[in-house]
DNA sequence: CATCTATGAGTCAACTTGTCTCACAGTGAG
DNA sequence: CTCACTGTGAGACAAGTTGACTCATAGATG
């Protein structure tokens, strides 16, 4: 009884109908109106569904931005290809392309200020920096075996030094990020031209 | 009757006295809890003053954040010393320590995220990152006349490089920021070692 | 068809929000 | 020192929100 949360089954269609509504409501609010606008009673408004419904399947309205936030999955900087220079290229301009897009620019934002004060979306955080992390470290790898790289960087460093600008610029300069840009970042971490 | 909003004066030091009250507590409760937690009643009971004083100062909540948060100003970048590469490594360390602090960090990412949907944020994000720009630039220009740059980088580009990976490894990869990764920095503008 | 079970609608107390009133005390001029 | 002024705290107030509950019903499952 009560309440199950994010991560159990239930069959039951009209389950899993609620949820989508739940969840793409719970976007919908995040994008429009920010984090604040997330709470049970302006999601179930939005969604067409009752307030109780809301509260059945996510207790808490933390759970609920969570829950939202977790939607936007980053499918960046997978299976690398050589050689690794214009492939890396690619990956970064497709990743600042999205971040300059206002609903991305949002989540990402909700996840950087979420962190500081809530646990949950800080591990949320981590997870995905970890994974873009370990990405990126794979495919220097690759650049330094084929010799594309001279010396092997940290990929820690080298994840701050590439995405880091990528963020500044669409978030704090609210600007576009031009190919120059993104050639002087692979500079940077010792790609040669 | 009715408001009188910020930058008005007021000698009377029952006001002063008032409204450093209620901006004390205002940061203090967005550094404890976050900008949800800066609404007129918290602030109020925070600052031990009556909740009708919050609102005779601050009619919006909005404003009440704004006012919290433009109190940390940024003494970042001023007066470049020659030569550009020691003083610029000593200010970017500045900034890296004081990014570090939870407090500094939850007042740049409130901007950030509150830029996104609150129009006046968003202009006091600009008006800061305009600051830095500019600032960063002059130092710049020196360093391409003392010949400690070759050729002259474009401002806005320099400033997402410099800064951009010291916020994501103080706030997404929630590290500190090695020497390394400022030289690293450093070199990836043009600086020779 | 009969039995579950998730849902929507609604109720409810507790709390928050924004506004207003009023007695009072700190302030500053005469 | 006295007095008019004014910002303040306490409180009242309606309107709205929150979280928890009940219950009849429609949809799902065997």
């Amino acid at each position: 009884m009560s309440h199950y949360n994010a991560g159990v089954t239930s069959t039951d269609p009209r389950s899993t109908r609620s949820r989508t509504a739940i969840l793409t409501a719970a976007r919908a609010l995040l994008l429009k109106e920010g984090p604040a606008a997330v709470t049970h009673q302006r999601v179930a408004q939005e969604a067409g569904i009752g307030r109780a419904t809301v509260y059945r399947h996510w207790a808490r309205p933390e759970q609920l931005l969570l829950a939202a936030m977790s939607g936007s999955d980053l499918p960046h900087f997978r299976d690398p290809a050589t050689p690794i220079r214009p492939w890396l290229h690619d990956q970064l301009r497709a990743l600042a392309t999205e971040m300059e897009l206002p609903e991305v620019a949002a989540v990402t934002l909700t996840l950087m200020q979420g962190a500081v004060w809530n646990p949950e979306i800080a591990d949320q955080r981590d997870h995905a920096t970890a994974t873009v992390t370990t990405r990126l470290g794979a495919a220097l790898d690759i650049a330094v075996e084929s010799g594309e790289l001279a010396t092997r960087v940290d990929p820690t460093d080298a994840t701050s030094i590439l995405i880091g600008p990528l963020v500044y610029r669409t978030t704090m300069q609210a600007g576009s990020v031009t190919d120059a840009l993104i050639d002087s970042l692979l500079d940077a971490v010792g790609f040669r031209r």
